[in-house]
DNA sequence: CCTCGATTTAATCAAACGTTTAATTAATAG
DNA sequence: CTATTAATTAAACGTTTGATTAAATCGAGG
């Protein structure tokens, strides 16, 4: 059986934490049945059988690979949001800039693997096999709803179904910005550059931002032309 | 070898389309790498062989599957487009409502198998593989060339990098509803239906027109309060 | 040094995989 | 009817899969 907390001194090679970041960039790169647990072991540089002595089976070691990022981009928001309201009453851009930011960042931090991690996360925010819904309930409702009150609590003029709809709108932007596939530059004949983070985040602020607020007017007026 | 334009008379049954259709509904649930042919095979009550006999190899039919689906959404959408700028210049709700009209109700279809494509779509869009990026720019990167030029000259304020970004966001929040994960309706408590195709598309109007007019305020004056 | 638990290894398992083959049936044309 | 071609079938190919085993190796404490 596997030490669950390994005391990981001297010499010995972190297996653990190679399997994970192996996993990683194999669900990224094939999804989940068409990595094969063989695969990751050759590219963590370790015995097959490690994998099922540390995480037991295919499942556990998903799980693993989205609990550890989750959590980091968890945290992250969630002392954002404590922040943020601490002192005053924030205006939307930059609760939004809050919720989409950690996302982001995360995905371009290509040194750490994030990259591969954004892929994944956005294949299975998506997706509808048991695994990957028991995934994100489990690791990103809780910090959804929470998020869903802080809009409802700026725009007090949006009901519950315009929030969700606005959160869940601003999430796929982020997400669909998080995982760079070149597309964009593709379109625009490299004029558009997604590996720009700072320019990413503003624009994935300004769309998301405008689009919530468009919401409110939909709910009540009904197409209105602003510009 | 399988006849391309098979006659298709009298009592046989129509292989090619229980496959295509099989198909369609695997890789959706379970990935590219997920999926089995002899699953597909079974689901489609045909012999495992015949999957080869039509379409060579898994790869194929999985291109095959998708050029089905995005020619009706590609031809719906030209359709449109031809229409709209036929008589005079259209608003932008207009336009965008065009644009992701049939996304989102190829994807409500439940009964012709919309749902099930709309989950590979959207698992598509973000991934990082061969093949699906090879489907995404073969079937969707010229009718996105097109939308692009539509946007740009009715925002003329927009500069090609603004356009290209706003047609992604505008589309990424389409697919995400065009795949029914069940999610709004959890984090809204039932209150949110994402069933609702008119109620969809029209949030989905209303998001997107106001996040591609915000990029052209981000680009300029940056930061603006509109409500 | 020896022991004990944590770690790593090679070997193996049955099952499932994509693909191919050769033979058979069904339908059409002459 | 017969000849021909399309459609379908059962069986097998070699490979790879996720998982298990039992033995080997390692590192530290007594």
């Amino acid at each position: 059986m596997p030490q669950a907390q390994a005391v990981q001194q001297g010499r010995q090679k972190d297996s653990r934490k190679a399997i994970l970041d192996a996993a990683e960039r194999a669900f990224a790169d094939f999804g989940f049945g068409g990595a094969s647990i063989r695969a990751i072991a050759r590219d963590a540089d370790v015995n097959q059988a490690m994998v099922h002595y540390y995480y037991q089976n295919k499942d556990q070691l998903f799980s693993a690979v989205v609990a550890r990022r989750s959590g980091e981009i968890n945290t992250r928001r969630e002392r954002a949001l404590d922040r943020l309201f601490a002192s005053e009453v924030p205006d939307l851009e930059t609760l939004i800039e809050v919720l989409v930011r950690p996302t982001i960042e995360i995905g371009h931090d290509t040194e750490r693997g994030g990259d591969a991690y954004a892929r994944l996360v956005v294949s299975s925010n998506n997706s509808a096999d048991a695994l990957s819904q028991q995934a994100i309930i489990e690791h990103y409702d809780p910090i959804a709803r929470r998020s869903i009150d802080a809009i409802m609590r700026l725009l007090p003029e949006l009901d519950k179904p315009a929030a969700v709809r606005g959160y869940l709108f601003a999430i796929s932007v982020a997400l669909s910005v998080m995982a760079k596939t070149g597309r964009a530059a593709r379109l625009s004949e490299g004029l558009c550059d997604d590996s720009d983070t700072e320019e990413t985040v503003s624009s994935v602020v300004a769309f998301a931002s405008a689009g919530i607020r468009a919401l409110a007017d939909n709910k009540t007026g009904r197409k209105r032309v602003i510009g």
